[in-house]
DNA sequence: TTGAAAGCGCTAACAT
DNA sequence: ATGTTAGCGCTTTCAA
């Protein structure tokens, strides 16, 4: 005996299935059949078009809006083939697995995400795989977002221009560098490292320490700051002060007591976050070293609680909330089809108490 | 003369349409061409069904991942009318229309983006007018998150309930409440809040001071934690030390100026948030007054930084991983369709120097 | 001003 | 083992 017409498909016996929808939800037919109009001119209705009749649209439009109808944005998208969602993506290194947490990231996702809602678009946020920047384009590639946001560059330079040449929309937070195909938005993270020693040197310091793991776009870039700040003061560049240490808190612990044992002499550390400058302040105040009368301490982000550090900390600060604002825009007008260049936004030394600034 | 039968919408002319799709993607119907099979086969093979040969399954797959092809999950899902996104909505408060920045709150979405990635699960990310909390259902009702994730009940008690009632898969961060409909995960608030008192008391402080705005419902039962150890103490309560006060930097800073121009004496704080006790402790020394020598300070969530501040903070810690875990956990039992109870987590001390614990 | 019907990209019954 | 076909919920042409 055939089943009725109306259902091609069994009815799921599977009732448990993970994800699956439960109560039918409403949807266009039956604000037609409430409104006792067709379903078409329920579209035009709720898109206020004016093909419809005031009245109608009125009617329509509080009847949906009482009994909670909203339009179903995945079946709209598929028939309009538009889309307005955003994919921010956080690639994660698989050696550290580490979770999301450090304060400066955490707020670039908060400030995209009101860039984002600003412009009435959603963000789809997840993590992926740093070795497998490939699947990141998957939301893309799969029609789910119009584009791509990765947050932080890492060491993936070529996996990103691939997507770049492939065609995705998509901006990097992150540096600019030399045979780049995607675009970036980043800090001008040389002038920052530059502003951050040339303001500890202008404290008195003389032995400038560089904490921070220099085979990262970024940090490296952040120490050829260092260098030629030291450089043009005419210092030489002691290769013992430059400590590769990566975003790990017990790992800057240690290279801070390595260094301290080494006796190699130093009376400033420039570190590469406010983080790292934060947890070094605290190891370097568990050894006995006063900052900023021993060591005075510089770092870089400007993140919230920098200034309610004790002592309040000294860094380089970088604009987020414009940060999100120029990663959208730069993304949204990728997905407009236009050419569009990197950004680098300015950075500004926040001299505080650490380094033995103001007070 | 008619159109071709193929298209029978209007070639968009419109090029420029803000988040238009740009360039086609590729879709089953290319794959199935290129593979001279059919569409059927393809969708087959890419889900593995037995029903379609080894070798075909191999050739289809190769070809697809060759190519970049990814599933148009759209389509996909309406097809199915499943879903596999959550959305987690931040509300705001539209009067001080407050960034996302609040470091809890920031890792916490940080762990929920972990536990729903675990579970292969998207995470829809979005702010709301807290006045507004219906909206964060349309996601829900528009079929485009299969359960929803509020993070802050902030004072909405009743439009949360009405969206429980409504059917609407919800698991809210926050307090548990009487008359609640649905479903919370928060921290043990009360005995959190008698866990720092306690220990300020056992430090030796013996008026102690609370800020936080109780007017929200998991400041209110730590501040009735607080009152909780007092009287077990056989402390009175001195309403001269409730400081009702928003997470608002230069409020807190105010307050605090205000606390000591009162002369109300008091030897320690019990602040609603780390991030508050932070600022208190800046502003304390600001006024010469030592901590934790002349005020033991106590916060609230044990965010990263707090060990490292100086001195290193005494917090009640919220477990923030098993937050992420439970919150997702909860919703997607409701999502298949069971009923879940609220989940309490438990809290812990952790005594550092700010309160005079330990070194 | 409204409705009927086709089709967005996919899946699955049904027919081979 | 594979193809044909209907339809998920929506928008828009075309016809009235």
């Amino acid at each position: 005996m055939p089943r009725s017409k109306k259902s091609p498909d069994a009815a799921p016996a599977d009732a448990g299935a993970a994800a699956r929808t439960k109560a039918a939800r409403l949807q266009m037919a039956d604000i037609a059949r409430l409104a006792g109009v067709s379903v078409s001119t329920v579209s035009r209705a709720l898109a206020g078009s004016a093909l419809v009749s005031e009245a109608t649209r009125q009617r329509v439009g509080e009847l949906a809006r009482s009994v909670n109808y909203t339009i179903n944005v995945g079946a709209q998208n598929l028939r309009l083939k538009q889309n307005r969602t955003i994919s921010v993506v956080v690639p994660y290194d698989p050696a550290s697995h580490q979770h999301l947490s450090d304060a400066f990231f955490l707020s670039l996702i908060g400030s995209l995400a009101d860039a984002l809602t600003e412009r009435g678009f959603e963000m789809l946020l997840s993590r992926v795989d740093a070795e497998r920047l490939d699947l990141a384009a998957q939301s893309y590639e799969g029609g789910r977002a119009a584009g791509l946001v990765l947050v932080g560059q890492w060491h993936h330079h070529d996996q990103l221009n691939e997507l770049a040449v492939r065609g995705v929309p998509l901006v990097v937070w992150g540096a600019r560098l030399p045979g780049q195909a995607y675009v970036t938005v980043g800090s001008d993270n040389e002038h920052g490292g530059a502003l951050a020693t040339r303001h500890l040197l202008d404290q008195g310091a003389r032995r400038i320490a560089f904490f921070g793991d220099h085979a990262l776009p970024e940090i490296h870039q952040r120490w050829l700051g260092w260098q030629r700040a030291l450089r043009a003061a005419g210092q030489a560049i002691d290769p013992a002060l430059v400590r590769p240490v990566p975003f790990v808190a017990e790992a800057i612990e240690r290279e801070v007591e390595a260094l301290c044992a080494s006796g190699t002499p130093f009376d400033a550390v420039f570190a590469a976050s406010d983080l790292m400058a934060m947890t070094v302040v605290s190891t370097l105040r568990r050894l006995g070293r006063q900052v900023p009368a021993d060591v005075r301490v510089c770092g870089y982000d400007d993140i919230e609680l920098a200034r309610h550090f004790h002592p309040p900390l000294s860094t380089v600060r970088q604009p987020i909330v414009e940060a999100g604002q120029a990663i959208i825009e730069l993304l949204l007008r990728q997905v407009d089809g236009e050419r569009v260049e990197s950004r680098l936004l300015s950075t500004t030394l926040v001299p505080r108490e650490s380094s033995g600034a103001g007070g």
